[in-house]
DNA sequence: AAAGATTGATGCCTCAATCTTG
DNA sequence: CAAGATTGAGGCATCAATCTTT
């Protein structure tokens, strides 16, 4: 790494870092809930149905098998989804989007996207958001399509 | 945020979680330290004397106090760091690298950046790294720069 | 044996409380 | 009381082991 890259790199690894931590106290703050809860909100609400199978669920997250078992059940002692095994392949469970999480995620989204402006979207440039968005695709289509992961 | 923001965000926020992954278990497997501690051993590594307050090293790294004395301790007890108080002020304490912790962060460093490379550098242009460096350096000053925090 | 999911142990982070020095 | 740092408790993530179904 040159030097310029150096600085590139530190910036980088330095403002990810911080927009993460303040993206998740901005929503733990106004919300009581925490990133990783929001986003299973997210994912269940896109759906027609508002369920989901837990392995697909765990991919689109980028969360492993095991961490989103253990989010999910606390998150169903809240009452914010519930789990049932799926039709046909009885390996499988669903979970699904309860009223009150759906209503808890309504509640959040607004705060969440104020959050995102706030923090990045009206920090930087249009043209800088766009080039943010290509770079971390394939910076992210790159890991997932690696073996070795 | 419309569609394109919403887009550009999901891939920022899928990709820079799966880089921090990428590159944590990158030099987890290569050296047998966590991403914290290398940063830590850098830091150190980088002042004249080889040592610097907990404060002013928790301040660089982002991370809270508490958080920085938990990872020093655990770093003290490899052998990494030693502790001492500072002179002139005896709240403050000096965090200074040790002989095996620098030998360790030499052997680590070439494992670190070659993974920084595959990561990063090396799957998107100069002017995209470019681009990223200026905007998360803007990124981070707005929110160091936030009463809010 | 492989896929889907869960469990429990361990480790790190966060938060509030505490201690010491200025 | 404020600043520097530490402590312990509780929460969440990770890892390996386990269970069930295919």
């Amino acid at each position: 790494l040159d030097s310029a890259q150096q600085r590139q790199w530190r910036s980088l690894a330095r403002g990810t870092a911080l927009l993460l931590e303040a993206l998740g106290r901005d929503l733990e703050a106004g919300t009581g809930l925490s990133l990783s809860e929001y986003e299973v909100l997210v994912r269940l609400s896109e759906t027609p149905d508002r369920s989901m199978r837990m392995s697909s669920l765990a991919d689109q997250l980028v969360h492993s098998r095991s961490r989103l078992t253990h989010t999910v059940r606390r998150m169903e002692d809240q009452g914010l989804v519930s789990r049932c095994s799926t039709e046909g392949d009885r390996r499988g469970v669903n979970c699904t989007l309860t009223d009150a999480g759906y209503e808890r995620l309504v509640a959040a989204a607004p705060v969440h996207v104020a959050s995102v402006r706030r923090r990045l979207v009206d920090v930087i440039s249009a043209e800088q958001m766009a080039v943010l968005g290509e770079a971390f695709e394939v910076i992210g289509d790159e890991i997932t399509a690696d073996p070795s992961r």
